[in-house]
DNA sequence: CGCCAGGCCTGCACGC
DNA sequence: TGCGTGCAGGCCTGGC
């Protein structure tokens, strides 16, 4: 499930129970995620509060004052918020309980997420140094896209989803904002001049703040209560719609496989 | 059964 | 030589 924009949704929703309060204990059931979570984790938390919860592409940021909790979904990750009655299921790794009674819970079928604890400035972690700028915020433009796509010759549709060039993009944006900007994502990333990059870059900040403001509608389902997308909308214009009618020219959508991932394009509208 | 799935790090080969 | 870059593999489980 983890876009982006449902990581900054899990955030938000997460915000009013955690930020700013108090830590009373934590649980590990399994620490076997894509990096083994810290054996001391428990002892670590508890008692802290949590100052705020950020975001760094798709990483939330627990900010605990003497370190920072780093927690990344992966491809089956979900975060949500459970009363103490109830209880966790095959799947749910990690609990962090805090002194209100309510239960922050991580379930991750594919245990493809993780959770470390970075001491100190948390930007400063391996994971995530190197990280490209947030597309949604200012440093983020064409200008940033086109400078530092001079030498790339892959296709635009995977460089795109390199978080180093620029963080969390996955590969649903980067077929939908391909899809909105005209832009076949076939086409080499050094040979995409600066004018489209703008397009480009304007479409990826407008899709994400779309579908954050759409994720927001869903969020008290989301977050309060099961951890059910229930009827989370997918308007999707290309991505998993093979064959079917292009939304703008109604030629029928293509499939092809970047990498080991797959793309969905209109080769009509992008060029 | 085989294949597919929303992520992303690592290691290797290659070219400048 | 030392990089930046491109690409395949791998971590797991579940659904079709």
């Amino acid at each position: 499930m983890p876009e982006l924009p449902e990581v900054e949704t899990t955030r938000r929703g997460l915000l009013p129970h955690v930020e700013g309060k108090l830590i009373k204990a934590a649980v590990v059931r399994s620490r076997a995620l894509r990096l083994p979570v810290p054996r001391n984790l428990a002892r670590t938390l508890a008692g802290s509060t949590v100052r705020n919860i950020g975001r760094r592409g798709k990483y939330l940021l627990f900010d605990c004052g003497h370190g920072t909790l780093i927690i990344h979904l992966g491809m089956s990750g979900r975060l949500w918020l459970v009363n103490a009655t109830v209880q966790p299921q095959r799947h749910d790794h990690f609990d962090l309980v805090m002194a209100s009674g309510k239960i922050m819970r991580l379930r991750d079928p594919r245990r493809f997420g993780l959770i470390v604890w970075q001491r100190g400035d948390a930007l400063a972690h391996p994971l995530l140094r190197d990280i490209g700028p947030e597309p949604l915020e200012a440093d983020f433009d064409g200008a940033w896209l086109y400078r530092n796509t001079r030498k790339r010759s892959g296709a635009i549709k995977n460089v795109l989803m390199d978080s180093h060039l620029v963080a969390g993009i996955g590969n649903i944006y980067a077929n939908e904002t391909l899809f909105s900007a005209g832009i076949h994502p076939g086409t080499q990333a050094q040979r995409i001049g600066l004018a489209r990059y703008q397009v480009l870059a304007d479409e990826i900040r407008a899709t994400l703040t779309r579908a954050i403001a759409a994720g927001g509608s869903s969020l008290r389902d989301y977050v309060g209560s099961d951890g059910q997308a229930g009827n989370f909308q997918k308007n999707f214009k290309v991505y998993d719609r093979a064959g079917a009618a292009c939304f703008r020219c109604a030629a029928p959508l293509r499939m092809l496989r970047q990498g080991q991932r797959s793309t969905f394009y209109c080769a009509r509208c992008q060029k």
